[in-house]
DNA sequence: CATGAATGAGATTTCATTCAT
DNA sequence: AATGAATGAAATCTCATTCAT
């Protein structure tokens, strides 16, 4: 009865699914980000997306899913991030200001995707101390840091001094960002914070030299 | 002609009362802040204080008023932190150090009430621009350290920066505690995070200082 | 310890226990007529009393045991009316007369004992056709009005009617009393409802009559 | 662009919607009037309509909503049998006759309805003096009585009176049907009640003649 | 594919009943 | 005997998930 055409259509109807599922991803991570991954419905999600309910199972398998696959992406972006730099770095300081300024632009321009990954979740998993429970993004994550600052360090570092090096970046810039969050403009946080910034860094090197 | 005999007896069995309501705040507290407010339920939590599930709903109407309640406790217990300075505070850098001081040792020794207060809700609830629907515990906590610096920067401060001062400290602090967190020793922390801390500071400062 | 005599105790206790029970039956007929019997619960009878909740366990097996007792007694106190005859009647009308001020006198007086028997409860068991599940002090109910009318109708009365008889005087009451509930004075519901009254028992003596 | 097909295919899924809808109702229906509405779990509920549990709350927001949407279709029914004259009344008698006939259809044709709207809710709830906590169903069920009666009779009726009015009826009627509800067959009915209805009648017209 | 009605497991909450004081 | 804190069975209600359309 419907005469559309079949031939042709296979990439315009990819598109379509891939549109969906964005819709439903950016729809979610809204929520998720508002309201917290547990309280965040089913529903609140697909109306927020302007969706059917069903739908969002035909993309994900389940919530959980969901949550991992936006995580997965979240982490991804913050991956490439550190993996972009302006400029070669020569000392491990370089490497540091360089994981801030990673971490403030991701928060600036995905800062969905930050709460996701930061608001509470990602310190009560970083937390245990045995690493086998935590999830494969996270790990990683994790590893991409520990990558980046292990050629700069004496070979043998300790792993779980990695993850507190992760830990300490990731809850400064929470903290960090709470004067950002706040309404102070750009002069005004490049200003006030800068010698924050590098007080920190210069403490984060002090961690890792000693051994 | 009643006599309620009420004098006697009543001692006794209000403690009682007061210990099985402190049995079932303690559990709630480290179900909480291990699984989350909204992953919890009430049965993990009377499971923990080995009570039954009807007893939680003789001492708290829902468990939303629990979650309020734990709030208010742990919001007062960092007041009465902040309150209490070792030495009297000449400058305002005094006063924001021994703020640090207090949400640390707030942290050491509070853990699991610091992580109810700061993880996830409260930088959300803090975030929002209009303080309206900022609950009153949380008000609270940000008068009690508005009161502490006002007398210390010029009269007519903007109340808005006094907010993003508090903001900027306990964001700071839930930074700073991804140290601790993570096991460092109290002597690695001293060391190493010490001069972190004074930047912090002095940062706070300037901040306060420009009009 | 106490060193109450407990010789010459026992009445004077004795006394204490029926005032209690007393008190419990009185505040659980209020609040049964006013809710209802499932929507009340033991607390509200309880508080109503000024008694702790466990007392009424002292006193009844049940909240079950106590509906029962409140409806004997009411029962009771409804035959004692059905009984006591200002003269001695003569006719078949005069009878069910009778009946009528009976309950009539009853409703006034004892409105929430009345509001308890006729209220829902018993039409819904009067109604069920087989009296298996109608309860003894319903049947002792019935059974006195039975006694009462069998002497003037032809002998072999079959009990559905009666059943019946005593339904639609139980059911006219009720609706007979919606005028005087609503605050017609006494006169006034004397001069406007004598004559549907008087209606009544003729339509009870045709109903009665035929066989 | 977005097209939303919805005029062809919600034709089917509303009609299962309403299906289901009545389902519910229906088995509602039944069990209140057989348990009481109080005594009635909504599984009772659910069992009885062959539903899942969750089902009746995607169709109400929770079981009183329920129960005030049956009451208020009860009275949407019952209004509907009250404006439905057979012939054009001349009299205040041809009104009230009228009045009952409306009320005895309903009984017999909707007779769960009827216990649900008369069994001991209505009563107590016309009962309360003052107006303000009659809910808006059964205001509008005095409302109608009222209209229809007002033109019968002296422009100035005092409006408690015709509040009365509406109470008596109700009352006589539900007093009325325990004849009906008992097994008598529909000439029985007729013969014995016809002049208890009769003299009903008259006596409302005294007590709305006079002043 | 998209939908949203239906589902039921599991959460929250109520309350009759028990029992130590 | 009186009490009321504690209890847990059973109620209400939520929501992730399924499935017929």
């Amino acid at each position: 009865m419907k005469n559309k055409p079949k031939k042709t259509s296979k990439t315009r109807s990819q598109k379509r699914v891939a549109k969906t599922r964005r819709k439903l991803k950016k729809a979610a991570l809204g929520v998720f980000s508002e309201k917290g991954v547990e309280a965040a419905t089913v529903e609140d999600i697909t109306d927020k997306a302007d969706l059917g309910k069903g739908t969002l199972y035909r993309h994900f398998a389940d919530k959980d899913e969901m949550v991992f696959t936006l995580i997965e992406d979240a982490i991804e972006h913050l991956i490439e991030r550190l993996r972009s730099y302006p400029d070669e770095p020569q000392t491990l300081e370089d490497v540091l200001e360089h994981f801030l300024n990673a971490h403030y632009d991701f928060f600036a321009e995905n800062s969905e995707e930050f709460i996701l990954l930061f608001q509470g979740r990602l310190f009560l998993k970083l937390q245990s101390d045995t690493s086998e429970d935590l999830e494969e993004p996270y790990l990683r994550y994790l590893g991409e840091i520990e990558s980046h600052v292990s050629q700069y360090v004496s070979p043998k570092i300790d792993p779980a001094k990695i993850r507190r090096l992760a830990c300490a970046i990731a809850g400064f810039i929470s903290g960090y960002f709470s004067f950002a969050m706040i309404g102070m403009d750009e002069d005004e946080i490049e200003s006030s914070v800068k010698p924050l910034r590098k007080a920190f860094v210069r403490t984060l090197c002090t961690f890792l030299g000693r051994d």
